[in-house]
RNA sequence: GCCCAGAUAGCUCAGUUGGUAGAGCAGAGGAUUGAAAAUCCUCGUGUCGGCGGUUCGAUUCCGUCUCUGGGCA
C-alpha cells in the first residue's frame, strides 16, 4: 500500500451506469464529481456523449464537464493537470472527490502519469501526418526503427498514431520515446486508487447500448451534430463514436434507420475495446454490477480510509 | 406465359480459362504512455440454390427445376 492519496474511481464500459452510481454515492458521502470523459469535456457535445442533464445530477457538482470550446482540443496531459487540481479542490473543501468516466488513457495519465514531455507541436504534427499520407506509414516506421528501436519494436508499422508520436517525440526532445516509457513504467502510482469497474454480460449490456442510442435520436442528436458541425467542421470531437456516423448521414443524406444501427454497432465495438484496456490495467480493482449489493458495502469502507481536511 | 439478370460466409459481393473458394462489413480476441469515443493487429469449411448430364474430377461447362429482381405480355 503506497502512501499517494486514496482516491475513488468509477469506471466500465460505455453504457454501464456509471453516471448514476457516481451521482448515488456523491449524496450519500457529499461528493462531487470528476469527469474523466475525453468527449463530454466539450461545450455543446452533450447528447452524443450522454453528458449528465442538470435533472440527472440533481445538484451534484460535476468537475471537467464542459470545460473547452469545440476547436480547442484537451489532451490526456491537459487533463490530468486539470483533474489533480479539481480533486485539490473538491478536497480543500472538505468533500470527496468521485473520479468517473471510461476514457482509458485520461485515467491512466491522472493515476499512474504520462512520460513527461513538452506539449504537442501542432505543426510538426501535421507535417509528420502529411509525410504518412504521402509515403505511407510504414515508411515512417522503417525511419523510427534507426531513430527509436525499442519503440518501433513495440509499434505496428501501420499504427499511424503511434508511429508519428513517436517521432514527434524524437524531433521535439532528441530523445528515444522508447527508452523514456521503460523509464516512466517503473514509478509510483500518483494515487492510491481504488477503481470500480462496471460491467454487465453482453445480454444486458447491448440492450442497453440500443435504448440509449435510441434515446439519443429522440432527443435530437441529429440536430445538435447538424449545429456543430456548422459551428466547428473540424473539431476533433466529431470524430468520436456516434458523431462519426451522423456526420457520414448529414453529408450523405443517408438512411436514418440504418444510421441508428451504425451507431449502436460502433458503441458495442466501443464498449469491447474499453473492456480489453480495462483489463490489462494494473492497480486495485473492484468488478461489478450497478445492482451488486455488496457494492456499497465495499465502498463505504474505502470512503471511511478517505482524509477529509 | 415469354425474355434477361441473379442465387457463393450472418450481410453485401468477388472469383475459380474445370482440380471443392476470398474480400469488405458484422462477430470474437488483443495492443494501447499528450488524437484514446482515437489508432492499430489477429481470427474465414461455406451441401458455391436443388436434381441430372459431360468429365478422371463440376461451385465452374450443358440441361432442367425452384426462388428472387427487372422487362415484355
Amino acid at each position: 500500500m503506497s502512501d499517494a492519496e486514496p482516491l475513488l474511481v468509477i469506471t466500465g464500459p460505455t453504457a454501464s451506469g456509471k453516471t448514476a452510481l457516481a451521482v448515488e454515492l456523491a449524496r450519500a458521502w457529499e461528493g462531487e464529481l470528476i469527469g474523466a470523459d475525453s468527449v463530454q469535456v466539450y461545450r455543446g457535445f452533450d447528447i452524443g456523449s450522454s453528458k449528465p442533464t442538470s435533472e440527472e445530477l440533481g445538484g451534484v457538482v460535476h468537475h471537467l464537464i464542459d470545460v473547452c470550446e469545440p476547436a480547442e482540443e484537451l489532451d490526456a496531459a491537459g487533463f490530468a493537470r486539470r483533474a489533480d487540481a479539481a480533486i485539490a479542490d473538491v478536497r480543500a473543501r472538505g468533500k470527496l472527490p468521485i473520479v468517473v468516466g471510461g476514457s482509458g488513457l485520461w485515467l491512466r495519465a491522472l493515476l499512474r502519469g504520462l512520460v513527461v514531455l513538452p506539449s504537442v507541436d501542432p505543426a510538426l504534427r501535421a507535417a509528420l501526418l502529411e509525410e504518412a499520407a504521402c509515403k505511407g506509414t510504414p515508411a515512417l516506421h522503417a525511419r523510427l526503427v534507426e531513430l527509436d528501436p525499442l519503440a518501433a519494436a513495440k509499434i505496428h508499422p501501420n499504427d499511424t498514431v503511434r508511429v508519428t508520436r513517436a517521432l514527434e517525440v524524437h524531433a521535439q526532445t532528441g530523445q528515444a520515446l522508447g527508452a523514456l516509457r521503460a523509464e516512466h513504467a517503473l514509478g509510483a502510482p500518483r494515487y492510491n486508487a481504488l477503481r470500480v469497474v462496471l460491467d454487465w454480460p453482453n445480454e444486458q449490456l447491448y440492450p442497453r447500448i440500443r435504448q440509449r442510442t435510441a434515446e439519443m435520436f429522440a432527443r435530437g442528436f441529429v440536430d445538435e451534430v447538424r449545429a456543430l458541425v456548422e459551428a466547428y467542421p473540424s473539431a476533433r470531437a466529431l470524430g468520436a463514436v456516434g458523431y462519426r456516423e451522423v456526420v457520414t448521414y448529414l453529408r450523405n443524406r443517408g438512411d436514418l434507420e440504418a444510421t441508428i444501427a451504425e451507431v449502436e454497432r460502433a458503441t458495442r465495438i466501443y464498449a469491447r475495446r474499453q473492456r480489453t484496456w480495462l483489463k490489462s490495467e494494473p492497480g486495485e480493482r473492484l468488478l461489478a454490477r450497478p445492482d451488486d449489493a455488496t457494492l456499497r458495502e465495499s465502498l463505504a469502507r474505502f470512503v471511511d480510509r478517505v482524509p477529509r481536511s
